[in-house]
DNA sequence: CGTAAATTTTACCAATTGGTAAAGAGACGA
DNA sequence: TCGTCTCTTTACCAATTGGTAAAATTTACG
């Protein structure tokens, strides 16, 4: 279904593979999935252009299987949401790790942006069946916080989007923040601004 | 330079160069400027290829026109921002309706944050000579109010970045924020969720 | 070693791409 | 009514695209 014969991966299949998606993270986060060709994959992997579709189907398959995994890395830390950890230390510790993977793995938040901005059409099953049940889940848990009175009441789902906005954002508009800083390296400020931002707004205030 | 021969545009060019723009904004935004092809664009418009080729010159033109022209219309709002104004209040009216822009044209949002995913090579220039030097007069606006003690203490060039990311975030991830809002029309509690946030964010603390 | 399977290369292709040349059709003032 | 300038169409093209067929080569393994 999706490439090679169906066997156990070969150790030749997992280098190329490896190759191969590495090599086309860098192309279709840098060139959109319209702009991005097999040649510049096949050239960035260091393999032919054939040699790409005897692992992948298609040019499709290379960017479903790269968004798919993505996804799952990108959700890890989401999971990790400690329904008995302390609600704002829980919920900050959220925004530093998204912040950090936003300054570490920025392509990786660009590709699933570019998705995004499309209508995400190759990965809405996706966000349907694997995204959307976890993302209840932990507005159930939010909610659940500010039941207690232990969160200042704020809007669970709209909370997580400015969340993810906010740290996304010096990934996904990296070359605006790196204009307007003027080259300045934004991760200890920016991390400063949003503990203090966010402390704010989930702190109760009735202590 | 641009497009036609030189001399003031006429009817017939300002009307299809108006649809010639529309057009290309639905594509770009749609396809990103790799996707998009000047036939589908042609269609959009109902013009032929060629007859496009007669009002830009190239592809390229037509995106780096439109993104020109988008970048004025979405710096309007932080022009606004009044040093003599309440401040707090000045500040929210700007989410508010940076909010409403995102909401209202999406597309025009899709299409700046495409550019920005892929490094903003084509609208590099604008976003210097432009862009940067009002951001830093606002940024020092917001510095005085803060100095005044009129508002926070907050980081002025992050507190911008944190208000674009979560008002773009309901346009640039719609796709993502209608599924996992089941559908639910945003609009009422964003408009609700930011200003509470950002209110809590801004006020200062020694009334 | 030998051989069958896995991998890679070479050669190729139809479709699409951005763009051009030049002929033709309208608009419009003198 | 004529002639000129603006606009539009038709016909075309070289380059690139995603993808295939099949031969050639490597690798794994008994």
């Amino acid at each position: 279904m999706t490439t090679p014969p169906t066997k156990k991966p070969s150790r030749i299949q997992m280098r190329n593979r490896r190759l191969i998606l590495d090599a086309a993270l860098v192309v279709f986060s840098r060139d959109g999935y319209g702009g991005a060709t097999l040649d510049s994959i096949a050239t960035g992997a260091g393999l032919s252009k054939p040699n790409l579709l005897y692992y992948f189907d298609s040019k499709t398959a290379i960017y479903v299987t790269l968004l798919s995994q993505l996804l799952e890395t990108w959700l890890d830390p989401l999971i990790e949401l400690d329904p008995d950890g302390d609600p704002v230390e829980e919920l900050l510790g959220y925004v530093r790790h998204k912040l950090d993977m936003s300054l570490e793995l920025p392509d990786e938040s660009k590709l699933f942006a570019g998705e995004m901005l499309q209508g995400a059409p190759r990965i809405m099953n996706h966000l349907q069946d694997e995204l959307k049940p976890l993302f209840d889940r932990k507005c159930a848990i939010i909610q659940n916080w500010i039941d207690a009175g232990k969160l200042a009441p704020v809007d669970p789902p709209h909370l997580i989007f400015s969340i993810w906005a906010a740290t996304q954002h010096y990934a996904d508009f990296g070359a605006q923040v790196s204009v307007l800083l003027g080259g300045e390296n934004p991760s200890v400020r920016a991390a400063a601004h949003l503990e203090q931002m966010f402390r704010k707004v989930l702190q109760p205030q009735t202590p």
